[in-house]
DNA sequence: CTAGGGTTAG
């Protein structure tokens, strides 16, 4: 758009509505803060309309559009002696930070409106509870009630919002209320602001209290919440709804049923809709590739992502996402090479957006070299750059990376929000970290963060994963703003450390407080009661799962009912309750978890039935030859032992290292097996010698050269090295004081030799030994583990 | 002379 020609209003003509309609034109036209500047200065010197509201007030609002600095509007603002309601609402629209009642004596609707909105739209994206937009949310609430506007729709829907936005949905549910006649716009806000399950119940009290019509932006909510819990038949009764009444046929009622329909996998419907659209929009394109991605039509959904191209839209970041066949085996590699040759010859990695999505891309296929140069080569980083790259490392594994980039981020002064949080917690929770999860807590306490749902849950994993769980339960027991999610956490973290009946005891609190359990409660609380040895609870609480929350068991929670029964010895009873299982979830983790009661309870009959069914299911996987081998060798059955021994060999299976991490002070020290890298190795050694004579005087029994006769060499050689975990704890016991804990992690399960000789070490040295391995607890305390010997 | 809500993707 061309600059606008600057004409001087001249007194002389017409001093009257025309020459301040062309004014106010002028205004609306200037495309930079720079015409504005001078068309201030002309009416300034001109003496014009300069101390007139309404001009003033379109200049402001132009300025605030225009991206002005606050402070420069607030200038704006100041230097006009008289500034009536409509210039004070402006002002209020355009700077979050000021609350009504500092502004004026007696603000309007539109005042609290604006200031709601005004903050909303300041704190970044949902789910960002900050403290301080909370507290003035709350704050601003208050002034609303005082000052009678509670049961105004505008007002209402504003903060409605508001508080969605900050995840707080029981104030938003709260405004709502206070709304004696709520309209369809309040209604919509409301459906808007709440997750799929609760949206749908939401709509069935708004169609029942009937009061007002829905309309499309009802329906296109609705759908969304429909295909968020993947209900058709609601989907369904929607479509025909909007058939009826003339809605059907708006865009965004027929982007949602599209995906509505590509998520249950009916791609033809969902076609058919996009087909008849006229002019399909880029939302739409969009809602299409992602459903073909998703029912794994990787061509369809590239055929559809060029013919989107080729019709001039700009992909947006959601298109790439949308384009990633996250469900097909094959051509990932390539797909992201096209794709990013794509944006690059179509300029769009200038975008921050496009570049962001295109390092996720990458860490979705693994390649974090590629997703790092991507990241790298990003002029600037945005919050979601980082996050993405952040999330990206943690989620593959890469904790090291994660956290080192996290603290990158800190040095360079960049502002974390919640995800950066969130990610670099689970970061150091898949580390073991408890330090550097320590020094993450600081930072939340610094940014304000402590409200906020999803950085508290992820501090509770942490620490119950760092083996800290009185401080996971203390900070669960002072959030006042508990979901799901936080009860899982907790219940899980309780189970993770063979704490069976307190994990038990809060899943009946959360009843009791009427929380919904999910699928992810249930697994937490039946592997609470597995590793707790609770076997007629975790029974009733399956049986609750399946007939009373008609929730199908999936593969884990299968597996977990396997390892209860098979625990307590009832093999056969493990086995009956395999037949019973969907299909879907009878896979190698079920027979795995029977293979390995089988081994503890030396049913070898029936553990020949299970590895069978294994090497048929998971023929890579080492760990069960290992496990059969050792069955048959401790049955003295030698020469079925080698077999399957030779098996393994055959296919070349290799079994990971162990390694043992310990944090002295601030400082992590990594220990392999038999290693002598460390520095104080002799030591270490020589203690670890000393020691072993004082437990063997307390009536331990290593593991001796007799013990190892059917062996095989290389084994043997294995196992005579001092493992990793014993090199840990003595390096521990050297470098602390006594009494201290000692706080081990390690990489692989813990061996038979080695957990007995921890028992015998905490006997000795009268220590707390907590160690995390590859999937649980233990707390040896004076002889005693808290698994109650089964792992 | 000023307001409040929506669809895809993570």
């Amino acid at each position: 758009m061309p600059p606008p020609r600057l004409v001087l209003p001249t007194p002389a003509g017409d001093p009257g509505s025309a020459l301040r309609r062309s004014y106010l034109r002028l205004i609306s036209l200037s495309s930079t803060p720079r015409h504005l500047d001078e068309l201030l200065a002309v009416s300034l010197a001109s003496g014009h309309y300069a101390l007139d509201p309404a001009p003033a007030t379109a200049l402001l609002l132009r300025y605030a559009s225009l991206r002005a600095p606050h402070a420069h509007l607030l200038l704006l603002f100041r230097a006009f002696p008289r500034p009536d309601r409509f210039l004070r609402n402006a002002l209020l629209r355009s700077l979050p930070s000021l609350r009504p009642h500092l502004l004026f004596p007696c603000p309007d609707s539109f005042s609290f409106a604006f200031a709601a909105t005004s903050l909303s739209s300041s704190c970044s994206s949902r789910g960002s509870g900050d403290a301080g937009a909370a507290t003035a949310a709350r704050a601003l609430h208050a002034l609303v009630v005082a000052a009678g506007f509670a049961e105004d729709t505008f007002v209402a829907s504003a903060l409605a919002k508001l508080y969605s936005k900050l995840s707080r949905g029981d104030d938003a549910r709260r405004v709502f209320d206070e709304v004696p006649a709520p309209d369809t716009i309040l209604w919509n806000t409301l459906l808007a602001g709440l997750s799929g399950s609760e949206a749908l119940e939401a709509f069935a009290r708004m169609v029942e209290a009937g009061r007002v019509q829905p309309d499309s932006t009802t329906l296109a909510s609705v759908l969304r919440a429909a295909a968020e819990v993947a209900n058709v038949a609601m989907g369904r009764c929607v479509h025909g709804y909007g058939v009826k009444c003339g809605l059907a046929e708006h865009e965004h009622v027929v982007t949602g049923l599209m995906s509505l329909y590509a998520k249950c996998g009916d791609m033809v419907c969902a076609r058919c809709l996009f087909d008849r659209m006229e002019d399909p929009d880029l939302v739409a394109y969009n809602a299409l590739i992602a459903g073909y991605s998703v029912n794994g039509m990787v061509e369809s959904s590239t055929e559809l992502f060029k013919k989107l191209a080729a019709s001039g839209w700009r992909p947006n970041p959601s298109t790439l996402v949308a384009v990633i066949p996250v469900y097909s085996p094959f051509g990932h590699e390539l797909l992201a090479r096209c794709l990013h040759g794509f944006v690059v010859k179509a300029r769009l990695d200038a975008d921050a957006l496009v570049s962001t999505a295109l390092t996720t891309l990458y860490c979705r296929l693994n390649d974090m070299e590629s997703a790092r140069s991507m990241f790298d080569a990003m002029p600037e980083k945005t919050m979601e750059s980082w996050n993405a790259m952040i999330s990206g490392y943690a989620q593959n594994g890469l904790t090291e990376m994660a956290v080192a980039l996290f603290q990158q981020m800190q040095a360079l002064n960049v502002q974390p929000n919640p995800i950066t949080i969130s990610s670099t917690l689970s970061a150091c929770a898949q580390l073991g970290a408890l330090s550097m999860g320590k020094w993450v807590h600081k930072i939340i306490a610094k940014e304000n963060l402590e409200l906020n749902v999803y950085v508290m849950t992820a501090l509770i994993d942490m620490y119950a994963k760092c083996g800290s769980i009185a401080e996971a339960r203390s900070i669960f027991d002072r959030m006042d703003n508990k979901n799901v999610v936080s009860w899982n956490a907790m219940i899980s973290g309780y189970g993770l450390h063979g704490q069976g009946a307190e994990a038990l005891k809060l899943y009946k609190a959360m009843l009791d407080a009427h929380i919904l359990p999910t699928s992810s409660t249930f697994l937490s609380v039946l592997y609470a009661c597995s590793h707790g040895g609770l076997v007629d609870e975790g029974r009733t609480v399956f049986h609750v799962m399946t007939n009373e929350y008609k929730i199908t068991p999936g593969v884990e929670h299968c597996t977990c009912m396997v390892d209860l029964l098979g625990r307590a010895g009832k093999l056969k009873e493990a086995f009956e309750l395999i037949s019973e299982f969907p299909k879907s979830a009878v896979g190698p983790g079920v027979w795995g978890a029977l293979l390995g009661a089988c081994m503890v309870h030396k049913d070898s009959d029936l553990a020949k039935l299970a590895s069978q069914k294994l090497f048929e299911l998971d023929p890579e996987n080492a760990g069960y030859y290992v496990l059969l081998s050792n069955l048959y060798t401790s049955k003295k059955r030698y020469s079925e032992a080698a077999v399957v021994r030779q098996e393994a060999k055959s296919r070349k299976l290799v079994k990971t290292p162990g390694c043992t991490l310990i944090e002295i002070g601030d400082k992590p020290h990594v220990f392999m097996a038999g290693d002598h890298v460390h520095p104080q190795a002799e030591a270490i050694y020589s203690y670890l010698e000393k020691l072993t004579a004082k437990m063997i005087e307390a009536g331990y029994q290593p593991v001796t050269e007799a013990a190892l006769y059917d062996v095989e060499e290389e084994e043997k050689e294995h196992m005579v090295k001092v493992h990793s975990e014993k090199l840990a704890i003595a390096f521990g016991l050297l470098s602390t004081e006594p009494g201290t804990e000692i706080r081990i992690i390690k990489n692989l399960r813990v061996c038979l030799d080695c957990h007995n000789a921890t028992k015998f070490i905490s006997k000795v040295t009268q220590r707390l030994i907590v160690v995390r391995d590859a999937s649980r607890f233990h707390h040896f305390r004076d002889g005693v583990c808290s698994c109650g010997d089964y792992w």
